[in-house]
DNA sequence: GCGTAACCTTACGTACGAGTAGGTATGCTG
DNA sequence: CAGCATACCTACTCGTACGTAAGGTTACGC
C-alpha cells in the first residue's frame, strides 16, 4: 500500500550534508519558537519535510539535537565577531566593530540566537556549554581592553578587568535579548548605544576613576 | 491498612494559608534546582512534605503554580529594592541602596531567584510576566536617573533616558546571574562593581559626552 | 458527644512524545 | 543491467508525569 500516492513531487533525495542542514534550521526554528522541551521531534522533523527517523539517524538524540545547534550558531557567530574585529585596529575600532556585528549577527537571526541562547541558561545539561561559550567572549574582551590601556600606558589587575569584561559581555547580552524582542529596533543604532555606555563607562572605570560607597 | 506505621511525627495539619508558603518554597527550590518542564508535581509536593492532589487543590495546575512563585519572589524582590531606594535620599545613594538591595536579594535567595528568572525567560507562556515585571524596574531606574539629572539643570529624552534605563537594569541582572553561579562571592562588593561601571558610565553618556561611530 | 467541613491520602486514567523495528525505493559502480 | 549502500518511510513500544476520583481522618462549633 504505501501510500506514494501524492500528486505533490516526491521529494529528491539529497545527500547527508544538506539533510543536516536542513534539519539543523528546522530545529533552531522550532527549539526557538516552542522551547526546548515544548518542541517535539515529531514537529522538529515536520518542519524539515522529513521523517523523524531521518532525524535520529543523522543527529541523534533530542539533547545532541539541540547541542548540535548551539553549537552551529555559536560558531557562526564568534566568527562574524572575530572576523569584524581585526587585531591590527586602534582598540576603540575593535570594540565598535565587534559590538556592530554582535548586534548585526542578533538581529538577523533574530529567533535563531536570542532563544537558543535563552534556552540554554535554564537547562543544566546545556549550561556548560554556554558558560564555555561567554568565558571565550569576554577573554576576548578583556584583552580588547587590557590592550587599549597598555597603549595609553596603564595597567589594571586582570580581576578587575575580567569583571569589567564580563559586565560588558552581559550588557551586551541583555541588549541582544531586548533586540530580538523588538524585531523594528536598528541593530547599527543599538550597537551605538552599546559602544557609548561601554566606552565612556568603562574607559573611566579603568582610567583610575572611582566611585566608593558612603561610610553609612 | 493504611499505614500510618511511620514513627515520624504524624504531621500536624496546618491551615491553608501555611501550607500554601510551604507548597510555594517546596516549588521554588524544585523549579530552580531542576527547571520548569523537568520539575514533577510528585517531587514537588514530596518536597513540601505534602501529597499531589493537595498542591493542586490549593495551587492549581503547574503552571499557575509557577506563576504563583513568580509572583511571589518578583514582589519579595521589588519591596525589597524599594524599601531600601528611599526617594527622598540623593541620586547616586538612591542608586546604590538599591543596587546593594539588589545583590543582596539575589544573593539571599540565590537558587531561587537566579534559576527561577533564567527560566522564565524562556517559556512562552512566562515571558510576558517576566517583561511586565521588568518594566516596572526601568521605569523605577528611569525616574532615578531623570531626578539625578533635574537636580544638575539638565534634561534628557525619555526615550534615550530608557534606554540607559534598560542598559543598566541588564547589566545587573546579568551580574545577578554571575552572583548566583558563584556561590563564594560577595554580594557587597558585586553591588559596588556595578555602581562603578554605572554611575561613571551613564552619568558621563547623559552629561552630554558621546562617542560617535567613525564615518568608515 | 456528634455532625460538618476542611484537611489529607492512595491509587488510578490518560495523553503525549522520545526513541526503534523493520521494510521500501533510488542512485552509483562495475 | 546486477548488486550494494544509502536515503527514506510507516507504524509501533514504552516510560513518564499531569491531573483526578473517591475515600479516610482530625478539628471545631453547638
Amino acid at each position: 500500500m504505501l501510500a506514494r500516492v501524492s500528486s505533490a513531487p516526491t521529494f529528491k533525495r539529497l545527500p547527508r550534508a544538506i539533510r543536516e542542514q536542513q534539519m539543523l534550521d528546522a530545529a533552531v526554528r522550532v527549539f526557538s519558537r516552542r522551547g526546548f522541551h515544548a518542541a517535539s521531534m515529531d514537529e522538529i522533523a515536520d518542519d524539515a519535510g522529513i521523517s523523524k527517523p531521518m532525524v535520529y539517524a543523522y543527529l541523534g538524540t533530542k539533547e545532541e539535537l539541540f547541542v548540535a545547534c548551539l553549537h552551529r550558531e555559536a560558531a557562526r557567530m564568534m566568527e562574524a565577531i572575530a572576523g569584524a574585529a581585526a587585531p591590527d585596529l586602534p582598540a576603540d575600532q575593535r570594540l565598535w566593530r565587534g559590538l556592530r556585528a554582535f548586534f548585526g549577527f542578533v538581529g538577523a537571526y533574530r529567533d535563531g540566537w536570542a532563544v537558543l541562547y535563552r534556552q540554554a541558561r535554564g537547562s543544566q545539561p546545556f549550561a556548560g556549554e554556554l558558560a564555555a561559550m561567554r568565558a571565550r567572549l569576554v577573554e576576548v574582551v578583556a584583552g580588547m581592553l587590557d590592550h587599549a590601556l597598555r597603549a595609553e600606558g596603564r595597567e589594571v589587575a586582570e580581576t578587575e578587568l575580567e569583571v569589567v569584561a564580563y559586565a560588558l559581555v552581559g550588557a551586551s547580552e541583555s541588549l541582544g535579548d531586548w533586540l530580538a524582542d523588538h524585531p523594528d529596533a536598528d541593530p547599527e543604532k543599538t550597537a551605538t548605544r552599546m559602544m557609548n555606555a561601554a566606552w565612556l563607562g568603562a574607559g573611566q572605570l579603568l582610567r583610575g576613576a572611582t566611585w566608593r560607597p558612603p561610610a553609612a
